[in-house]
DNA sequence: ATCCCGAGGG
DNA sequence: CCCTCTGGAT
C-alpha cells in the first residue's frame, strides 16, 4: 500500500468515526490559553480547568503575572504536576511578554518557543488554535500513533521529524482535525501499553498490527 | 503501578 | 542522547 493510500484510509476513518467534541482547555484570550497549555504538561485538561479560574482572577494580565511573587502564585497551581517549574515558567513567560513582545502573545512558532515553559508542542497548539495556522502539535499521542499506524516512517525519531512528515501528507484544511483525532485515538484505543487492537478498526492499514499482532493471532 | 495533549538542562 | 521535575486519577 502506498503512503498516499494509507493517509486516505486513515483520515477517512477518523472523519467518520471519531467525534470531535471532548474536554478542552477553558480560556477566553490568547494569554489565558498560553497559560493553560503551559500548565497542561503531564496533566489532564480537566485538572487544569479546575485551577485556572482562581489563577486568572488573581493574574488576569501579563503585567499582573509578571509582577507575581513566587510564593503567592505557587499555591494556586500546587495541585498540578511540576508546580515548581511551572510557577517559574509562568512568571518568566509573563516577563518576557512584556520585555520582548510588547505585552502581547506572539503568534509565530519561532517567537513563542523563546518564552520560558513554551516548547514546540505548546507553540504549535497556540498558533493553530488561536490563529488557525496549519501547524501540528506533536505530543506523546500523536507521536506514538503516527508511527504505529505508519503515517510516518519508523525512523522518525523526534517529535519535530514526525511533525514535518505529517504536515507533508495531510491536507492543510484537515491538519487541525487530524491532530484531534490522533489524540483521541491514542488516548482511548491506541494506548501506550497493550494497545486495544481488538477494538481498533484501523488494523487492516496498521503497521504495528501487521508486524506485532497479526503474526501471533490465535496463539496464547 | 502506570499514565497524563512536555520543557529545560546536562 | 539522557535525566529531572512531580500531583492526581485509575
Amino acid at each position: 500500500m502506498t503512503k498516499k493510500q494509507r493517509y486516505e484510509h486513515v483520515l477517512n476513518f477518523f472523519q467518520e468515526h471519531i467525534p470531535d467534541a471532548e474536554t478542552e482547555l477553558i480560556y477566553d484570550n490568547p494569554f489565558q490559553l498560553l497559560v493553560a497549555v503551559i500548565l497542561s504538561a503531564q496533566c489532564t485538561d480537566k485538572r487544569v480547568n479546575l485551577t485556572t479560574p482562581a489563577l486568572f482572577r488573581k493574574y488576569p494580565t501579563p503585567q499582573k503575572m509578571a509582577a507575581a511573587d513566587f510564593d503567592d502564585l505557587f499555591p494556586l497551581i500546587r495541585s498540578i504536576s511540576y508546580p515548581n517549574n511551572k510557577t517559574k515558567h509562568l512568571i518568566g513567560m509573563a516577563n518576557m511578554l512584556l520585555e520582548k513582545f510588547n505585552g502581547q502573545v506572539p503568534m509565530t512558532v519561532d517567537e513563542l518557543v523563546q518564552l520560558p515553559g513554551v516548547g514546540r508542542k505548546t507553540a504549535n497548539v497556540i498558533t493553530s488554535v488561536i490563529d488557525e495556522q496549519p501547524n501540528m502539535a506533536v505530543d506523546t499521542h500523536v507521536f506514538r500513533v503516527s508511527k504505529r499506524i505508519g503515517l510516518v516512517s519508523a525512523g522518525a525519531s523526534t517529535p519535530l521529524a514526525v511533525e514535518k512528515e505529517l504536515i507533508r501528507h495531510i491536507p492543510e484544511h484537515m491538519v487541525h482535525r487530524a491532530h484531534h483525532w490522533l489524540i483521541l485515538h491514542g488516548r482511548y484505543v491506541c494506548v501506550a501499553r497493550n494497545p486495544k487492537c481488538h477494538e481498533c478498526p484501523l488494523t487492516q492499514w496498521c503497521k504495528y498490527y501487521e508486524t506485532f499482532v497479526a503474526p501471533y493471532a490465535g496463539q496464547d
